[in-house]
DNA sequence: GTGAAAGCGCTAACAC
DNA sequence: GTGTTAGCGCTTTCAC
């Protein structure tokens, strides 16, 4: 890319034990270098270095690495309001869905000289609006957001502004701007299908909240599949009211309460589906057994459980990398591809949760 | 705290909603408030606002509330060498251990106005220099770092140069830092004395690598443990190369294939366990049937493991939380408190892995 | 091809 | 109590 992060790599290459506490300046380069600090800056500057003869350029490198010069980004940043650094916003770290999207961000940005900023704004809009204003004020390049919400002003005002702005995960209404997910509405066929495929004919879809694109997608693609497959929808679809365990094991119970006849859950995500599994447990059903059940993500440990959870696996990494690139793209190149809407491919994995054979469908297929 | 972020908060509260795209400076609050600029600066600075009359303060704080100012932290820190920011070096984000403790900090730090950025070393400690040198040019006030090696020559330059840092959940042997983790040598004891309780006498302990000091610590805390129940010693700690299940498989299933005799495994982690367990299970051996297991951290889904894995509770949310609570201090007033190495308190879990009586204890006690 | 000079937005001395 | 001035370290015109 442009500019000093390359530089930085250039010099980690030459000195191989890179300074970590010296606060060595330009000028002092270029008074080693016997050159102006303008010339040093030039022959540093990757896009500048033309301009420069090779012997001068060589001579500053020079200075610089047996210096250990490390430029201030600061000072760069105040003059070329660039700063080589991406904020990226999740709603909780804790969930095991973001690590591996961090960490695909965090891994394509810094090969590409960026630093990652990482925001943590704990599902609260108004720290998300608080967070961003003062990433910005930090003079951040772009952001990489996954905590969306299917309205979103802060969104929309930063799409206005037109400030560098990937989605990740989840989407917006407006969708103004670019993103990358999951292909849910996929992984949910896949679901009913396999689940159909069994023989189940009443299956329930525990969606997550319809603020969430995710949980929107999912929930129609839900519907949609049992049309395709001509079974019954009544009353098929319950909202809860977050994707978590609390959110599945309340809306799990308060559908066996209810009654209502079903043989299979396709739950929104895995922590849906785990607190659905602990409602069913609660009220003596057993997994596979009596009832099958999937789930969407393939969190971490999700084949250790027992029985180990039949899920979608959702390619998390690949989601944060192609999110940086997005973002990096946009920013170097000053130029968004406003209209990327990338949805990756994603997979079933069936495990114990739905092996078994339905021991009480309501109707077997012919 | 003092200076700007205060200030940002103080916006907050009065626009209710903080603008996050107009780039409105100094000079423009100045203007409108029909005062120099330094006077601007003074008003909206808590630490040298007495020095404005209240007047003036409130006029300028008016100024800029209407224009939604959000001051450009890069150019303070310019003039300042103060940044707001603090770096969270850890090695891997996707390893469950590591989101409660990025999320504890973020939390104080947010609150005290300061910006988290992270950095995932990807374990390789040529990339921690090379992103803890970025993180420097950029002017970050401090670090928190969750990477230390038992030698760790970085850390070593860092404190020598005076750089705030301070260590969680891992030190260094020099100790020249402040530190806080979990209290893994009482953990240690309380798995042992478990087992020893449950009727075990050969338990044998997969160590961490001795490059860190949890492996260190617990494997010492180990062998003290052994001692001090008078239980066998020989060749009872086997120490694995990483802190991960892999490594855990490869050395309990050396261990098997060793054909010493043990009935009970002190695993240096969860993930460790959770090798081993893997390697029993192939061995055929089950677990808590055969062989009793205890783990170390309680990961998320631990508990929903079958068997559900006995294990020893850290407070990892509160290690992040004090670890920047000691560096703030360290930032703010400018003076570490070198010596503080605090242990937090840790808790034995007992799950399913070690419940079941022992089958063939060699020994029973009394 | 290189040097001189200005200025990014802010704060800290120093005046008054 | 407030304005003036200088400068943080860098890049970028503009000369030469």
């Amino acid at each position: 890319m442009t500019g000093a992060p390359q530089r930085i790599a250039v010099l980690g290459v030459r000195r191989r034990i890179l300074s970590v506490v010296e606060r060595v300046k330009l000028v002092d380069v270029a008074r080693a270098a016997g050159v102006h600090a303008a010339t040093a800056s030039r022959a540093l500057n990757p896009a500048a270095r033309s301009e420069v003869s090779r012997r001068t350029v060589r001579r500053v490198e020079l200075a610089a690495a047996r210096l250990g010069y490390v430029p201030n980004t600061l000072a760069r940043g105040l003059r070329t309001s660039r700063s080589y650094v991406a904020a990226l916003v999740i709603p909780d770290i804790t969930n095991p869905l973001f690590p591996p999207i961090v960490r695909g961000a965090q891994q394509v940005l810094s090969e590409a000289g960026f630093t990652l900023v990482l925001t943590d704004t704990n599902n609260d809009p108004a720290t998300e609006r608080a967070q961003v204003a003062s990433m910005r004020a930090h003079g951040v390049d772009g952001f990489i957001v996954a905590t969306a919400r299917w309205d979103d002003p802060l969104l929309d005002e930063l799409a206005e502004a037109n400030v560098p702005v990937v989605l990740v995960n989840r989407q917006t209404s407006g969708s103004a701007l670019p993103y990358v997910g999951g292909d849910g509405g996929r992984g949910i066929e896949l679901c009913v299908d396999h689940l159909a495929d069994l023989g189940h004919r009443r299956i329930v879809h525990l969606a997550g909240p319809s603020d969430t694109s995710t949980g929107r997608e999912r929930a129609g693609a839900f519907r949609q599949a049992m049309r395709a497959r001509k079974l019954p929808l009544t009353s098929a679809v319950v909202e809860c009211g977050a994707f978590t365990e609390d959110a599945g094991e309340v809306a799990a119970q308060r559908l066996i309460s209810s009654q209502r006849t079903f043989t299979a859950i396709v739950a929104g995500n895995d922590l849906l589906a785990l607190g659905a599994l602990a409602a069913l447990a609660d009220a003596g059903m057993q997994c596979p057994r009596d009832i099958s059940v999937t789930g969407f993500d393939d969190l971490t440990f999700m084949d250790k459980l027992t029985p180990a959870l039949t899920t979608v696996r959702v390619p998390l990494s690949d989601m944060g990398a192609l999110g940086a690139r997005m973002l990096l793209e946009w920013v170097e190149h000053r130029q968004a591809r406003h209209l990327a809407q990338t949805l990756l491919p994603v997979e079933l994995i069936v495990r114990a949760t739905t092996t078994a054979p339905v021991a009480t469908p309501r109707t077997r297929p012919a």
